[in-house]
RNA sequence: UAUGAUUUUUCUGGG
């Protein structure tokens, strides 16, 4: 039964949930971690119902869920948005006296800021006794993906005021803050605090400064930054290559590609998604043909984003043939695989097409926002 | 000393 759970949850984790269920379902008998295995499976890639149906069942046969399982089910609740379900299960862990437990406290505040309801995250934060720093990161970056850019800036200084200390991952949470629009003087300042505190060469925290400054078109200081790694990974390559591309500066962004594989660093699915944008952003039709090959050699022309990244570009090249043929390779479609293939479709003037592929995303009832 | 849990950097369409 070890065993069996160790596999669930490797299935679970990379996302693979009906082989998950399917060694589940094989074992002969379960306990609470490969249920929480499973749970925590759905919670992190959906469907994000079936980790509640989940609990449920697992109650409905005799087993306690644990703190973890719940605390997976909270999970899922803040992913799918079910925030008032959400809160229902946090009451249930609290009659059952789990207080003190860090998890809860900060997994709330999770919940609260990924739905967007800071004045509530904001109370657990103030009011719950076992928040951690994990909490404020977490507010952090609930407030920067809602866009609150300034309020995210101002919680990361307020860290300080409570005596809390921040951690690196508060310090990359601070800089994604400043790394929303008409923000990059503030990002400054606090670079220059991380080096003053000789934080810079922590990789999480030198590759969120070559991203913020990348992102905002700042090249020189983007390269600077990067200059300066002792250990440059895939993620700092691609932090770059992304600002290069940002800025159609597509021959930069193309030795690069070739730099970081003599320094011995394998380009991963954001390098070649960027690469790909790039080709179809300046129209660059052989090398995005030569990247779609390479690919392809090595699997990846199955990778969701990459697929998507192909269907878009040789829709712009007109190439719908290819557009089309990509997409067929692809096991799984989400909505941008299928506006990618209707609007390439309708640009050209393929009315059929663009038709034909609607009334097929509507037979497997795709939703577009 | 190896089965499960909360935060984090690079990434996809159209506009």
């Amino acid at each position: 039964i070890f065993l069996g759970n160790s596999f669930i949850g490797m299935y679970a984790k990379c996302g693979s949930l009906s082989e998950a269920r399917e060694v589940f379902d094989s074992l002969p008998k379960h306990d609470i971690v490969s249920w929480s295995a499973l749970i925590g499976g759905y919670s992190e890639h959906g469907p994000y119902q079936e980790a509640l149906e989940c609990l449920e069942e697992m109650q409905l046969q005799g087993f306690l869920p644990d703190t973890v399982a719940y605390v997976s089910a909270l999970r899922a609740c803040a992913n799918g948005g079910f925030i008032e379900k959400g809160l229902e299960l946090h009451d249930e862990l609290v009659k059952k006296g789990n207080e003190g437990n860090p998890f809860l406290g900060n997994n709330l505040v999770g919940l609260y800021a990924r739905c967007g309801s800071f004045s509530d995250a904001f109370k657990v934060i103030h009011m719950h006794s076992a928040c951690d720093i994990t909490a404020w990161n977490a507010l952090i970056t609930g407030l920067t993906e809602h866009a609150h850019f300034q309020q995210a800036i101002d919680c990361f200084k307020d860290i300080w005021r409570h005596g809390v200390s921040p951690d690196n991952i508060t310090f990359a949470c601070g800089l994604k803050a400043c790394s929303g629009v008409g923000r990059v003087h503030e990002g400054f300042e606090l670079h220059m605090h991380i080096i003053s505190r000789g934080l810079e060469q922590d990789t999480l925290i030198g590759n969120t400064l070559v991203g913020m400054y990348s992102r905002n078109g700042l090249i020189p200081e983007a390269l600077h930054t990067f200059d300066c790694l002792f250990n440059k990974d895939v993620v700092s390559w691609n932090a770059l290559i992304a600002g290069y591309v940002e800025q159609d500066m597509v021959n930069e962004a193309l030795q690069c590609l070739e730099q970081m594989q003599v320094e011995g660093i394998l380009p991963d699915v954001a390098t070649y998604v960027s690469m790909i944008k790039a080709c179809s952003d300046i129209g660059l039709d052989d090398f995005g043909v030569r990247l779609h090959l390479q690919v392809s050699q090595i699997g990846l022309n199955k990778d969701l984003t990459i697929g998507n990244a192909l269907i878009n570009m040789y829709a712009k090249f007109g190439v719908l043939s290819q557009a089309q043929r990509v997409f067929d390779e692809l096991p799984v479609h989400d909505p941008i695989s299928w506006s990618a293939l209707i609007s390439g479709y309708g640009e050209l003037g393929f009315v059929d097409g663009a038709l034909v592929t609607y009334m097929k995303s509507q037979e497997e009832s795709v939703s577009f926002d």
